[in-house]
DNA sequence: CGCCTATGTTAAGAAATTGTTAAGTATCGC
DNA sequence: GCGATACTTAACAATTTCTTAACATAGGCG
């Protein structure tokens, strides 16, 4: 299952097209090539691709067009694109980076360093879509990074504070009762009763009192 | 000084060496030879050229084992290799590229052309790739090159230190868990808890302390 | 008000995690 | 194979985080 990627391959030139897909398919993608950009957009809209590897210099449509072309098409403005330009195309990276590239990689092209760039791009990307960051009035949380920004200050939370934070601001205004709460953050773990009180305490200390709310024989909830 | 670059030649038929060390050396590029690639990688092993021009046709060791081999030695792995190759040989082109060429010239040879074409080579080479280049704030760091520059000091780090601070430096900011961190630069093996503690600690000796962030229970991140 | 229950507060120390050091082991380049 | 460098480990220190227990407070209710 590892790679059931699909990438679609765009240049002009066929030595490049074969000698990519043959290094792409070795890795077990997907892969369809197209030789210019219109031709590349029409094959992305049934194909659906995972990447498309563009060409900067092609004939008919270049490669930083085809792009923003391709952003336009709702159905394709979250593919990712990579970018091949030449070492001397300086103005490309700029260009390309502009247009809405993802990542470019410049000829020669070495097999390895790009398989590599574009498993790095597929797996970011993987990542930036179970969204892990939450913005509420002046807080903002963000998973990934571990910070939590309390109007311009960044805070620091305990482990066991941020996930239960971060649990509670998932649904803001929502009651969670205590039973949930702890089967959340302590899985399976037994602990007393007065220790997510003292979590809360110290959350309430930095974030300020009013953002989570008490109610008594229900639970806490986030609120603005 | 225009040309003191070092070029390591390739082939083993006799007449072509001269013709081409001839050639070669009225650029005055310092040119040896060697006859199969064997020869030749003893040879580069302690001339150290800049550039490795190999015959793809070669009895004994062909040029493209030959190739592979030179990028499995550390020292060399950073050699320019141009392939040499008979127009009719059309997969040498694509197999010459996997195993790591950074170039290739058609037979029969015209002197100007290949000079051309080494004189971009060297040219390309000089200037700094970005393709595995991360610049944040202070620190520069290029993973093709192995160099870690912290303002305009070059430091050195050892190499799981420096895969570990560029693993780190590809996301800025985000937490990598121990789990990640284990996973991406120790691959399979087994290796104690303290190690990565180590290998950080190591790093912040030389990059400074507030570069890379502990999370207690959750992981390790840089920022600036 | 007095009683009861649920939650708040505090500080202490237990537990978990990471930092540090030094020494042993492995690996690389010559 | 040797010397040097790099890597790992283990023991211990330092630090942070977590939990607890004891007590305080608040509010509902008769």
């Amino acid at each position: 299952m590892s790679n059931s990627y699909k990438i679609l391959l765009v240049d002009d030139e066929k030595d490049i097209l074969e000698f990519l897909s043959y290094n792409l398919r070795k890795e077990s993608f997907t892969v369809r090539t197209a030789l210019n950009g219109e031709l590349a957009i029409e094959e992305a809209k049934i194909f659906k691709p995972d990447l498309i590897i563009l060409d900067v210099m092609m004939p008919e449509m270049d490669g930083i067009t085809a792009c923003a072309k391709i952003r336009e098409i709702s159905d394709l403005k979250d593919v990712l694109i990579l970018f091949l330009t030449a070492r001397s195309e300086e103005y490309s990276e700029l260009a390309g980076f502009d247009a809405g590239a993802d990542d470019y990689v410049t000829k020669p092209i070495k097999p390895k360093l790009l398989i590599s760039r574009i498993k790095a791009l597929l797996k970011r990307n993987n990542k930036k879509s179970s969204d892990t960051y939450i913005k509420i009035s002046d807080i903002k949380i963000d998973k990934d990074k571990h910070i939590l920004l309390c109007g311009n200050e960044e805070m620091h939370l305990a482990k066991k504070e941020f996930n239960l934070l971060y649990y509670l601001m998932t649904i803001p205004g929502r009651v969670f009762t205590r039973e949930e709460i702890i089967s959340e953050i302590w899985k399976d773990a037994v602990v007393g009763d007065r220790t997510i009180d003292v979590h809360v305490r110290k959350i309430r200390e930095k974030i300020g009192e009013h953002h989570i709310k008490t109610i008594k024989g229900v639970g806490y909830k986030f609120d603005i």
